[in-house]
DNA sequence: GCCGTTTTCGGCCCGACTGTTTTCAGTCG
């Protein structure tokens, strides 16, 4: 699928004209396009060829014609034009704080700086601040602005900084004065990974509690401070902002504050049409202001229905919701067992027994063990006696444990060779086998894609687990062919993961929504090592959420009645 | 560059904080 590669062309396109001081709205125009298309729940050649791309809002002539252009030539002409005529790496200073188009152009024009090693030099010996319109205050903040960039431009994954919002967010709940507060940004979306933290908190004297959260000891350093909100730098180099409104205005300034930006801007133009005003206060009707206590009240004045923070990405939700069509999202309760669970028999760190006792706890009726196979010898992957020891123990403990259910499982390895680690005689056995790749990730295409429709013609695969391989701020996904694995999933009735390990999610949002349009079904498996890391199960659910799943989508929300039948389905009908 | 049962031209979300601008532009949320 050619989706990225063609939406980072028309982002940078956008960096491009914005540099080149082009009118900003045919600069957003391109932006929007490229956010558009990298959201595109299919594949964009597909679309180009048979003409419903002119049917998406936001794509037009130009556009589409150079959709075209790379798809037929490789190349977009137009792109290349302004390529030649830009140094290479000079855009990329458009990611440092306190640098926006008219900062670069100056740059760029006066002291012909084309890089960041010359942007540092030029700072250290002082020729910013002569600048017109430039200070030391500015060339202070340029040199800052650097070395954030440089040592921190990576974002987090959600599951990595969890806890430590949530604990910030207690912070802010006692600073005296606050009365409510909540997470919004990017981590209320449930985004697989997090820019900043973005908190909102409602009180009357605005000025004193946003003086308070300067002052807790997690902050390193005051970014910005006024009167209704601050951005600060918090000792793990994250960025955090405060927004602080009255409680009357605590609704709206959610709405504002959740985003995510597109959402907003969407909303905000459609109430203009029907002559309202939005902001972060309230909704307005002339003058008068209809006070916004509650997030939904902004959304009902325009006739909506209130949508789930982790659809806000102007995705088509706000379209949806006109129609009063939105899903119905599983929901963070729906999960009734897990279907990726390590023990000591792999890699993992805690015992079958403990694995079930933990999931008891979380209110679980099922899960299934996962050890690895015999030839992922790093992981300690279980040779067939000792697998079928396993199967014996599992036995054991199921008749203690009992209603609870533990299923035999085990996550076999997808060979280089295209073959699965174990034989039929032995998959048979198991009431649940996943199959991944752990090896080999360099294949092509062609070969990758072949290994993986492989193992989901095997009869006793159930699932293939992060079916991608991606690692995020480590690994780029292989190179499998997303559209030929759905395809094949969905006609073998093989599920597709939801990988909820922090730093996998896989499928993302974006590919498990495209999996749904050719009928794939899902289990969300949180790839636990240990007892501790069952709760990484949320995650998994935002992003199924992000992908507009619903509980039927998703087998491991069937209870263990249901849930045994289904996985049984694939067998029965081979 | 995109869009339109109020428009095919003239709009395109709205506001806070900072710095050097003596009245507001730039950047960011
Ligand atoms: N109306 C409006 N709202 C914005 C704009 N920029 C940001 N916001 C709102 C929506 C965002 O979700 C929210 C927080 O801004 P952030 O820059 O932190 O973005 P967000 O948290 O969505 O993503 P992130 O993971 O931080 O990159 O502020 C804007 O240009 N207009
Ligand atoms: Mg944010
Ligand atoms: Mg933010
Ligand atoms: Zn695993």
């Amino acid at each position: 699928m050619k989706n990225k590669e063609i939406a980072r062309i028309f982002d940078e396109l956008g960096d491009m004209l914005e540099f080149l001081g082009e009118n900003p709205f045919r600069a957003r125009a391109y932006k929007r396009a490229s956010q558009i298309i990298y959201g595109l729940p299919e594949d964009i050649e597909k679309l180009y060829k048979s003409g419903k791309l002119s049917e998406i809002k936001g794509i037009g002539e130009s556009i589409i014609q150079k959709v075209g252009e790379f798809i037929d030539k490789g190349k977009i002409s137009a792109y290349e034009e302004y390529r030649s005529k830009i140094p290479e790496g000079l855009l990329e200073l458009l990611s440092v704080p306190y640098i926006g188009p008219v900062t670069l152009r100056t740059l760029y024009k006066t002291l012909h700086i084309t890089n960041f090693d010359e942007l540092i030099k030029a700072c250290e010996d002082k020729l910013i601040r002569n600048l017109p319109n430039f200070g030391p205050k500015k060339e202070e903040n340029i040199l800052k602005g650097l070395l954030r960039y440089k040592e921190q431009s990576f974002r987090f994954p959600i599951g990595l900084i969890y806890d430590d919002i949530t604990k910030l967010l207690e912070d802010v709940k006692n600073i005296p004065g606050v009365i409510r507060a909540e997470i919004a940004g990017s981590f209320r979306r449930m985004k697989e990974t997090i820019g900043d933290i973005d908190i909102l908190a409602s009180g009357r004297n605005t000025t004193e509690i946003i003086r308070d959260f300067t002052k807790l000891p997690t902050i390193k350093e005051i970014i910005s401070e006024g009167e209704t909100k601050c951005s600060v730098l918090l000792l793990t180099g994250m960025q955090a902002d405060l927004r602080v409104v009255d409680d009357n205005s605590f609704g709206a300034c959610l709405q504002y504050f959740t985003g995510s930006k597109n959402h907003n801007v969407k909303l905000r133009g459609i109430a203009k049409d029907m002559g309202f005003k939005i902001n972060e206060y309230g909704i307005f009707k002339g003058d008068e202001l209809i006070p916004c206590p509650d997030e939904s009240i902004v959304y009902k004045t325009l006739g909506l229905p209130w949508i789930p923070p982790e659809m806000r990405e102007d995705n088509g939700e706000i379209e949806l919701a006109q129609k009063c069509n939105l899903p119905k999202l599983i929901e963070y309760n729906d999960i009734k067992g897990d279907v990726h669970v390590h023990s000591t028999y792999s890699d993992g760190g805690e015992s079958i027994k403990a694995m079930a006792e933990a999931a008891i706890k979380k209110g679980y009726e099922y899960i299934v063990i996962t050890d690895h196979s015999q030839s992922l010898k790093i992981a300690k992957g279980l040779e067939i006696e000792r697998l079928i020891r396993q199967m014996e123990e599992i036995d054991k403990i199921n008749r203690e444990l009992a209603p609870f259910k533990i299923f035999k499982g085990s996550e076999v390895d997808i060979k280089h060779d295209g073959t699965l680690d174990y034989p039929d005689e032995i998959l048979k056995q198991l009431d649940f086998v996943i199959a991944s790749i752990h090896s080999g990730f360099k294949d092509d295409e062609k070969k990758m894609t072949k290994r993986i429709l492989n193992a989901m013609e095997n009869k006793y695969v159930t699932m293939i687990a992060h079916p991608t391989g991606r690692i995020l701020n480590a690994r780029d996904p292989y190179n499998v062919n997303i559209i030929e694995m759905c395809k094949m999933a969905s006609k073998t009735n093989t599920f597709l993961e939801i990988n909820a390990y922090f730093d996998r999610l896989d499928l993302n949002d974006i590919n498990a929504r495209i999996a749904k349009e050719y009928g794939v079904k899902f289990c969300i498996g949180t790839d636990s090592h240990n007892s501790i890391q069952l709760n990484m199960m949320i995650y998994g659910i935002g992003q199924a959420r992000r992908a507009w799943l619903t509980k039927s989508d998703i087998i491991n929300t069937k209870n263990l009645q249901e849930f045994t039948e289904e996985i049984k389905i694939k067998r029965k009908k081979f």
